[in-house]
DNA sequence: TAGTTGCTGTGGTCCAACCACATGGCCTAC
DNA sequence: GTAGGCCATGTGGTTGGACCACAGCAACTA
């Protein structure tokens, strides 16, 4: 076993035990490496390790943003790993897509009624009526879809839906400058938006599914996803 | 941005590029270093990271073993991603659970009956048949479910349908000393098993979604899962 | 011809040093 | 007594160099 993997086994079974938790400081690295008996490089190699993993972040100079701390993204961290395999055209675009609509679709006719995170979904919904830039109103899409997701209780579908988003938020981007006309379509992105908020809401788990699938479809089959092997 | 970051980056425009694809050998760290003007040691956090992403295998010496490649393993990165988060109580094994029915279900429901991996499934089940201990049972049937949901054709559900097995593998393993009669268990997986295979193979679309669903849930349910928290 | 030996290049590990940064306490000037 | 500036401290970030174990290969030797 590699030095750093001994480090990072270590910290596993801290968490493991109790003994880190979120919001809990690892050791200050020297400290660290000194008491597991390896060198800080190895040490520091670990902590990269749990940064790519979104379990830590590590800050430089004092106080509460300094210093490496046990925080909880995996969102982030499994969408950067799915886009590094996009650009390695071992993922398919299309299947990502597809993927999404499976979990979203599900979300949303799993979503309850009166979940907290809905209230948040109409509000971004409210800022992107007058919100006409490409990659703010995306941006703002993202927030809505990830909301939409978290309605339905399961923070393994949630995260994995924001990293398929984040994954291919580049290319998505990217595909808007083949539409038409992004007036238009970002009007028709905010009406199905309303729509599926309203389906969730009114507890129609058939019709928000369906209204999630169409639009998630929609947008990638009007801005021309090419199918198997685009990215 | 700190270093590493810039090395990351340099290396994913490298295979967006189609510079470098599966099976490319990166430079040696010495001459990468070199190269984009760095230290060695930002040019190894680099690697380090690509590595728990899945995307390179580096080894020692010489040879075609030696030197740090291009491979792409998501769904080995994704499962110890998940096991981590897990591990810090961010993410239910329960919401594992339930995002695995999920997923595999809509893979059964999906799955082409003339798929080149389901004669492989088919050959697996046969040595469960004659497998008695217990993990070496659980490493076979968990290659049984992966062959499974590539047979619906789509890498990002194969590769997210095992990261969610295995970063509750061990965890899998510690429950079955929960359960009354192994030996019992182990021969109604076999049956449920046969079962799924037989659905999917005739292309019973609806019977095998719901018996890969009855199949994953008994499980849990027999050996005890505590729903809401247990890590 | 067959075996051995050493050269070469690879990643793995460690160390020592320096930098930039943010905080907090001390010290000075008013 | 207070306000301001300054430096000591501890943090991660980065670098260069050194040494090791390893695997292949070529040159050399018996």
């Amino acid at each position: 076993m590699r030095t750093h993997q001994l480090v990072l086994a270590w910290i596993e079974e801290q968490l493991a035990a109790g003994v880190l938790a979120v919001g809990s400081r690892l050791p200050a690295e020297r400290a660290l490496a000194e008491q597991l008996a390896v060198s800080r490089t190895s040490v520091r190699e670990a902590i990269r390790v749990l940064e790519a993993m979104g379990l830590v972040r590590s800050g430089v100079g004092s106080g509460p943003e300094a210093g490496t701390v046990i925080t909880s993204d995996p969102a982030a961290a499994l969408g950067a790993t799915l886009r590094l395999h996009v650009a390695a055209s071992q993922l398919p675009v299309a299947d990502i897509v597809q993927t999404r609509v499976l979990l979203e679709s599900w979300a949303a006719a799993h979503a309850s009624a009166d979940a907290p995170s809905l209230p948040v979904a109409a509000q971004l919904l409210a800022r992107m009526e007058a919100c006409t830039e490409v990659d703010a109103f995306l941006a703002l899409d993202a927030r809505f879809h990830v909301a939409l997701a978290e309605a339905a209780g399961n923070a393994v579908v949630s995260a994995m839906m924001g990293s398929l988003r984040g994954a291919i938020e580049g290319y998505a981007s990217r595909l808007t400058a083949n539409l038409p006309d992004w007036a238009s379509t970002a009007q028709r992105l905010r009406l199905e938006h309303a729509s599926i908020l309203a389906a969730v809401s009114a507890g129609d788990s058939t019709a928000a599914a369906a209204l999630v699938t169409e639009h998630i479809e929609g947008f990638y089959r009007e801005a021309g996803l090419r199918h198997g092997g685009a990215n």
